[in-house]
DNA sequence: TTGAAAAGTCAACAAGACTGACATAAATTG
DNA sequence: CAATTTATGTCAGTCTTGTTGACTTTTCAA
């Protein structure tokens, strides 16, 4: 119903956008996010560490002094879930938890010393792959991506997401 | 070490790639995954069923009658994670498990009608968000999406992945 | 015939998600 | 000020999906 191309809007006509290729699409999904975890996950298990703590280090580098509260917001899982892996990353001292200025209750999280080392080795290995993926694709790809990338990202989180630049 | 672009090679000088635009891809990639599991998820809920069979339902769709080992090569997992999956699916009847003709050791799998109901029900739903997110893009950035995550597999696998093509 | 390969299974374990209930401290509000 | 809400943390139990290791059956191939 999708290649008799009645019921398609101005866009998708122009890109004649079939089944097959759309299914091309989402393998390349699959098998890319694979390689894209692969490098972080192998330096990892030299912590005794997974996923959730990469992605509790990643964000708490990216804007140091968040919140608990945030930090759940930005990776969308129950504090139960975060709290277990936030614990172990602070008796392991890679994580300072301060309590907050204005708000008490509040706790900002920071890396430590050891923390930022490991961030570091696991960005650094992330970011090869990606700038070898960019660097082969050349700028145009690159630019695709990037609009593709944002078009999938849940309309509601999309705002919140892209508008988080902190550091640089 | 980046930013002044010494040891760069000249696609990436071409690129200027800082570690900040690396980083934003990264956030990229791990924002638009999520996005991209979110639909077929709410669905699979409804059955008690989880990502592992999606992934075995879209690849047995996807290449019908393939064999357990083609798929464990596909999906990188182990047998027994696979079988526990595998043997729900086939006890549900979604799944058709049959005795291979060349080979008699050898078990291909097929979608029952009710599988492939399951199947289509799963790749609608995650279509529909490809081709919105192809849409809104635009023709030159699909290209360069597909370009960039290619480029992202595991050079091993790249060839292996890409070659599939099967059924259309 | 002997050994290797394909598939299946049992058992135990671990990571990382979840729900539900409850506790404490601090801020906010009536 | 008292009552309520918010932010955080924790305990306990469950589920999915991955792992290792050991072992079996059937079948093919040398």
């Amino acid at each position: 119903m999708n290649t008799l191309h009645h019921q398609m809007d101005r866009s998708e006509q122009l890109l004649f956008l079939t089944d097959d290729q759309l299914r091309q699409g989402i393998e390349l999904m699959f098998f890319a996010y694979r390689g894209f975890t692969a490098d972080p996950d192998l330096i990892l298990e030299n912590y005794a560490y997974g996923r959730a703590h990469h992605r509790a280090i990643h964000f708490i580098n990216r804007k140091p002094g968040l919140t608990v509260n945030a930090l759940l917001d930005i990776l969308g899982v129950t504090k139960q879930s975060l709290n277990r892996v936030l614990r172990q990353l602070v008796s392991d001292g890679l994580v300072d938890s301060r309590i907050g200025q204005q708000d008490r209750r509040q706790r900002n999280l920071f890396l430590t010393e050891a923390g930022i080392t490991l961030e570091r080795e696991l960005s650094e290995a992330q970011r090869k792959r990606m700038r070898k993926a960019y660097s082969s694709a050349g700028v145009e790809a690159v630019q695709g991506f990037r609009t593709v990338l944002e078009h999938m990202i849940d309309p509601n989180l999309r705002e919140k997401v892209l508008n988080l630049p902190g550091e640089s």
